[in-house]
DNA sequence: ATAAATGCAAAACTTTTGCACCCGA
DNA sequence: TCGGGTGCAAAAGTTTTGCATTTAT
């Protein structure tokens, strides 16, 4: 007997969930994701979208972001990197040019007192599009 | 008749709650301060806590970090620095001796079309405590 | 006197969970 | 077949809100 117990079983369900989310140009919540898979398969339900997040974060496929809202937001990505928040359409997106520093992380440690295992930066500010918006009032 | 609409009203609350945020040394929830100020004053509602955390908020008496758990957390300083959060306690604490680098902002604005008001950094990993703890093992 | 602030409780909202059934390996 | 996954709905947990009353100015 092969079988082992505790494995992770492939489900229609976590691959389109994770499909989506890799696809979706922003981070999105819990609930954006449920609206989009719902086209596809009418009968999921939240919580499977939920347990399926929870599930692909604890395997280290996606990051889980719980910052600037009451939502949870999700990224495909899995590596470190920076995030930009919109403060006006509250979108929440990935840094470009920016490579996370981890010698700020060495500087925090011996300023500190303490065992930094990494960091993340969040830049607040208008977004390309509604940056854009306001320039033209 | 110089009295004016919309003004803010002093009160043995709100004063209470920033007191015992102020002296905090960590960044507590809105629970953790309700549980605070209601030794001296129990009958204050955690309604009122959540009110005032906000008014002060608003008023940019102190700032709301909704980031790392569940719960908002509350710093009583306005000013813009960055936090270290401890990944085994949870506490959440300010980070000395690493200034808030305004250069990057520009550098994200250049590569990603966006306009960045400001930025915030979170550190993740053992504060002292539970650093030395572990050590102990 | 007037409107802001409070206390209480109910409501709103996001996320988690229990359970019976389903389905992938 | 076996145990992980799903759907549904109820529950949990944080934050907000309606309302009558109190209180600061």
């Amino acid at each position: 007997m092969d079988k082992k117990k505790g494995f992770v079983r492939k489900t229609k369900q976590r691959d389109l969930i994770l499909k989506t989310l890799r696809s979706a140009d922003t981070h999105p919540t819990a609930d954006w994701i449920y609206e989009q898979v719902k086209k596809e398969m009418p009968n999921i339900s939240l919580g499977t979208v939920y347990r399926n997040l929870g599930k692909l974060r604890d395997l280290g496929e996606i990051t889980e972001l719980s910052f600037g809202s009451k939502y949870s937001r999700f990224d495909g990505n899995p590596e470190n990197h920076y995030h930009f928040v919109c403060t006006e359409c509250e979108k929440v997106m990935d840094i470009k040019g920016c490579p996370v520093d981890k010698e700020l992380d060495r500087q925090v440690e011996l300023n500190n007192d303490v065992e930094v295992a990494f960091h993340t930066s969040l830049f607040y500010g208008l977004c390309k599009d509604c940056k854009n918006k306001k320039e033209q009032d």
